[in-house]
Formats: C-alpha cells, structure tokens, sequence
DNA sequence: AGGGATCCATGATTGGATCCCA
DNA sequence: TGGGATCCAATCATGGATCCCT
C-alpha cells in the first residue's frame, strides 16, 4: 500500500505531466500555418535543397524545436509524457497522402506480447503534426497544419491489436518472405531499409535465425484518415 | 567421394595459398627497420599528430599496406589465407610492453565450443608485426620490426584451450561482474569499451540478459614473449 | 607492471520518413 | 494507388589497439 505522500507526489506529477502536455500542444499549434521556409527561419536552419533527399527533415526538425528528447532512441519523443510525435503528410484535399511508418517489425518474434510491445506503445498517445505535401507545391512553400493530440479509441485499440496479433502469428508461422503488404485491414509490414539488399536476422519461433528485409509497422491511409476525420467533425 | 578433378583444383589451391602467403609474410617484412614517418610516407598519409589520439594508427595502415580485405568484419584480416594480422608494441628490451587484443568476449555464452570459437579461429594462423613503442622514443622515429608468420604450437594451443574453457565456464557461472582480469594464465578477459559508463547486454546460460561492461580476450604478455622467442632462437 | 579505462575509424543499425513505378 | 524501394542523420557496435594510474 502506498504512503500517503507517494500519492500526494503522483498527483503532483500528474498534474504537471497535464500542463506540460497542454504546453507541447500549444507549441505545436503555434506552428499552423506556417511554411516550410518560416518554419526553418525560427529554427534558424537551412531549408535542404530538395525533398528527395531530405526525407526525414520535417519531422527531424520538429522534434528540435518541441524539445523531443530521444533522438533515434527506443522512447517515445517525449519521454515524461508518454507521447509520440509523428508528421503526417497531406493531399491537396487534406487527406492522408502516404501510409505512416511506426516501428520496426521485431526480429526476435517469440514472446511478444501485444499488452506490451513497441507499437501499442508507440500509437498509446500521438501528436500528429499534419502538413501539405502537394508534390504542385513548392516544398518551401508548404505549409504545416494543426496540431492534433490522439489517444486510440477502444474501437481503434482493438482493430489495431487484431492487426498486429495476425501479423505477428504469420511471422512466427515461419515465411518472413511470404508475409506480404496486402495482409491488416489498419496496419501492414513493409520493407524498411536503405535498399533492397539489406538483409537482418529474423528468430522464428523454431529458435532459427533466417536473413530477411527489415521491415517495418506501416499505418494505412484509412486509418489516419479516421483520425483526421474525428478531430475535424 | 571426391572426383579426381575436385582433388587437383583442391591442390591447385593450396599452392597459390602457399605462394601468396609466402608474398605477404615478404612484403611484410619489407617494412622492417622503416619508421614510421617512412611507412607513412610509403602509405601517402600524414602521421597522426599524437599517439594517444590514435591508438589504432599503426594496426590498421598495416592492414591497408599489406591488402587485408577485412575492414571491421568478423573475419580474418586475409580471409582466403585465413590469417589474422597483429602488430606488437615492444619496449626497449625487445619485449612485449603490453597485453594483446584478441577479439571480443561473446555476449551469448550457451552453446559455446572451442573449437568453433572466434578466438581460436583468430589466433589459428597469425602474422606477427613487432614494432618499437618505447616512449622514449619519439612516435615517428619508432621502428618497425621483422614479421613474423606463426601458428600455435601443440602446447601453446592447449594452454589456451585451457584458458579459454576455464574463462568461459566462471562467465556462465552467471557473475560477470565477478570475473576478474587475474584469471587465466596467458588468457586474460578485461574491459573494451569507450569508456567505463558504456554497457552491452549478456546472455547467460540461464538464458537471462544482464547488462554489462563489454569486454575482450587479451593475451599476457608472457604469451607473445614465447612468440617472439620461439622465433629468434 | 598489471589491469581498469580510454581513444579513433568505420560499418551497421535505427529513427526520421517519402519516393515512384507498374 | 498501393507497396516495394530508397534517402539522410545520428547513434551504436565492432575492430584497430594503447593509455596510465596505483
């Protein structure tokens, strides 16, 4: 049982753990409608010169100037609050234009849990940071929406977590390589890697190491969308 | 059974090894009595401008000079020859002035043999280069020494053996925390680290990780002292 | 003088993602 | 238009070892 004053400290630090979630949401937001050129003016950076080769600069970026703490670490961004941060690129019409990276596959399959694996964990409380990714537009010229703070709902948790338990069950069923894109209503796995010719050990759940593709958890355009859709309506 | 043609090719092969071992150990020893400003100069670099900033230095122009094609792999340094390329730093008496790396302490311990060992492999077949690193003497005037080709005598390989197998029997044991650098007696396990603060994780034979500092196989010096005996008398 | 601590280079890995063709 | 392929930055891990204090 607790001491009276571990309680009094939760409360305090959750009460802190509130107002600096409303602070990172209020930064967040202070960004709307700002460009691409502006948004690298406060920074005070240099915008790369194409986009091709910068793929990661918008959301890199963001993270410096909210204050993420994990740079290429297995937390999440904002480590004492539990949040994710992720970019989430837009149609000319405001919708989801690309499938969202989460986390890579793990290569050791056996014992993994979905009460407790890095998705769950990942997707449990996300900033999505939406912004115009017209390829018409100037990419100096885009400009980055508002700010959305997310937790799944018990609809979307659960749809999650029947994608994620069958594609895990197909990747211990053995054939890293016929596990395939078009497997998860919300979620699917694709490759991940500098190219094609990268290869990572997978376990199986016969214990033997394969060599394989990393891949990577993927969020479908339909499932973002949903998110965009219940924040707008 | 082999067919007739198999055994020629296989012959045909062990002379060119034999003829190409015998042009590394010659071009090798073509470096003894240079310095190390005339190796450099020989090599088109500059002489790092300190030595405690570049410790490494000597080893791996070495390695550039005399072709090995192992940059950083978990191979031998002439991997068609199977030999392995150490340079010795000996005081001013000729002897060895400190203990040898060897390669890492495995993170897994289960399943662990001898005879497929890393460090078994590394040491089956080595081309010795002894240079002087008294610090008297100033680090671009150092003189490099002969070559010297050697392969672990009947002795020599069962001291190891012993060592080795006593070494990785206290590490299953579970404590690497206890394991100290006074165990063995050719064969020491010390830290390999970039710095003290640096932990990688264990796996013992429980099957449980603990993390720990990373570690490596060094030989004593009273071992490469044999060496160097063994040769020049 | 032995052993705990440390230094550099480079390849591998991971986290940030978007590209782009059939 | 979806999924196979790819790009950059930064950290981590490994291979090359010697430093340096007690």
């Amino acid at each position: 049982m607790p001491h009276i004053s571990d309680v009094i400290d939760n409360s305090s630090q959750d009460t802190k753990k509130h107002n600096s979630t409303r602070e990172l949401l209020t930064r967040a937001r202070s960004l709307a409608g700002k460009t691409f050129a502006q948004f690298a003016e406060l920074l005070g950076t240099a915008l790369p010169r194409n986009n091709v080769s910068s793929k990661g600069w918008f959301g890199q970026q963001a993270e410096v100037y909210l204050g993420a703490t994990a740079k290429s670490r297995a937390e999440p961004d904002f480590v004492e609050l539990g949040i994710e941060l992720k970019t989430l690129p837009l149609t000319s019409h405001h919708q989801p234009k690309e499938s969202t990276y989460v986390c890579t596959v793990p290569g050791e399959i056996m014992g993994q849990q979905w009460q407790t694996c890095w998705l769950r964990r990942k997707l449990a409380h996300v900033l999505w940071l939406p912004y115009e990714a017209d390829n018409k537009i100037d990419w100096a010229q885009r400009r980055i929406g508002t700010a959305i703070l997310w937790q799944p709902s018990k609809a979307q948790h659960d749809a999650l977590k029947q994608d994620w338990e069958e594609l895990m069950a197909n990747l211990s069923l053995g054939e890293m390589a016929q596990i395939s894109s078009h497997q998860g209503q919300f979620l699917q796995i694709r490759p991940k890697a500098a190219n094609s010719r990268e290869l990572t050990n997978m376990v199986g759940s016969d214990g033997n190491s394969t060599p394989n593709l990393p891949c990577g958890f993927y969020l479908r355009p339909d499932f973002t969308r949903l998110i965009l859709q219940q924040h707008y309506n």
